[in-house]
DNA sequence: AAAGCTATTATTAGCGT
DNA sequence: CACGCTAATAATAGCTT
């Protein structure tokens, strides 16, 4: 889409290479943003120039939780589904699941055979393990982290409600007090307690 | 760049949010691609619709590589910039070093007799920061699971609280119906309110 | 090198099937 | 609902400054 059309590979002049990542990058980062508002979705993009500079774009906050995200979803897809991967995914998706890899570990203990484990392979079943870790730890953290936040959510609407139900207690003794006097009664006062109940279901909406 | 002009903002019709959530979400992991390929960059996108579902594009064979990278750059900017670390990234930050270090080591495995330092040496080291980093993990969970039970009897106690002034208020109704007999007053109609308060409740005990 | 300018290509919004 | 179609808008390649 510019002056002619120009295939995918690598462009070999440095000046232009740098023009073309910096209008691109911008590109890709606004096509982020604008899919994370258009469909209420939650998207991060991470780029790194060949000279190392970063440039990101998080729809929430923290590029991290949706990292953390990402690897609870891949836990959670392994856990669920021990066989079928749809072809979309696997295309893109570079983890191995939990069953392969412990198979593999499972292969490459029983071979008694030494000379079969180098020290490559040694290395690469680390990086392999390291990985499995390293998810099943940040779904762990992910986990108790959202436990936790709903919790004080949990906590807040409830000290919320409880400060209405004590508010309304006492202007109904208060009131009494006067009813007694006049005989006079209004109900007005008691507005405030639905109102307060809706706008926990507002709240709620967020969770 | 359709039949009309968009403005950027939450498509509400839900089936047309889906095609366009569909259609942008194919452009945007082209386009990186694209970068990635035409710049010779590293670029990673994350998206997770709204119900969930994950697609990625990486262009290493591995998002978690680029997540590092991500994780180690930042680490860098901030000391350079400043001085001070948070106790909760200094955390992360330990643990992306031994990342490095286990590299290091792979390194040094691989290729021996390099000048630097001995494999020995790294040995050591490695031993002596990943006891550093099971402490700094072990107070963490141990933090997260004060946490969440304290949060948990508190909670506890709130709602015993509620449920408490909630009697409170129906008893005073009581009284004050008998109290006006002669008066036909009626407070049924408030009922729902709180009932509705109750659901709410409940439904909460999900998350 | 960085910023601005269009001719051109690429993406996609709304429809139709 | 998941396609394909195409008018129309958006991104950008190569150029100029």
């Amino acid at each position: 889409m510019g002056r002619k059309k120009v295939e995918i590979k690598r462009i070999e002049d440095k000046s232009s290479r740098q023009v073309t990542f910096s209008k691109r990058r911008k590109g890709l980062l606004k096509k982020a943003k604008e899919l994370s508002i258009l469909c209420d979705a939650d998207v991060a993009v991470v780029v790194f120039s060949n000279r190392g500079r970063l440039y990101d774009f998080s729809s929430t906050n923290s590029l991290t939780e949706i990292v953390q995200q990402y690897h609870s979803h891949v836990e959670a897809e392994k856990e669920s589904s021990t066989e079928v991967l749809d072809t979309e995914h696997s295309k893109y998706s570079s983890f191995m699941t939990v069953g392969e890899l412990l198979q593999t570990v499972e292969r490459q203990l029983e071979e008694p055979a030494v000379d079969d484990l180098s020290v490559t392979d040694l290395v690469h079943l680390e990086d392999q393990l390291q990985t499995a870790l390293m998810q099943a730890r940040s779904s762990k953290t992910h986990l108790m982290i959202e436990s936790i936040k709903s919790l004080r959510e949990k906590e807040k609407l409830l000290s919320e409600e409880n400060k209405h139900l004590e508010n309304q207690i006492a202007t109904t003794k208060n009131e009494r007090e006067v009813t007694n006097g006049t005989m006079a009664l209004d109900f007005t006062n008691l507005a405030p307690a639905s109102m307060n109940c809706r706008q926990q279901k507002a709240t709620l909406n967020f969770l």
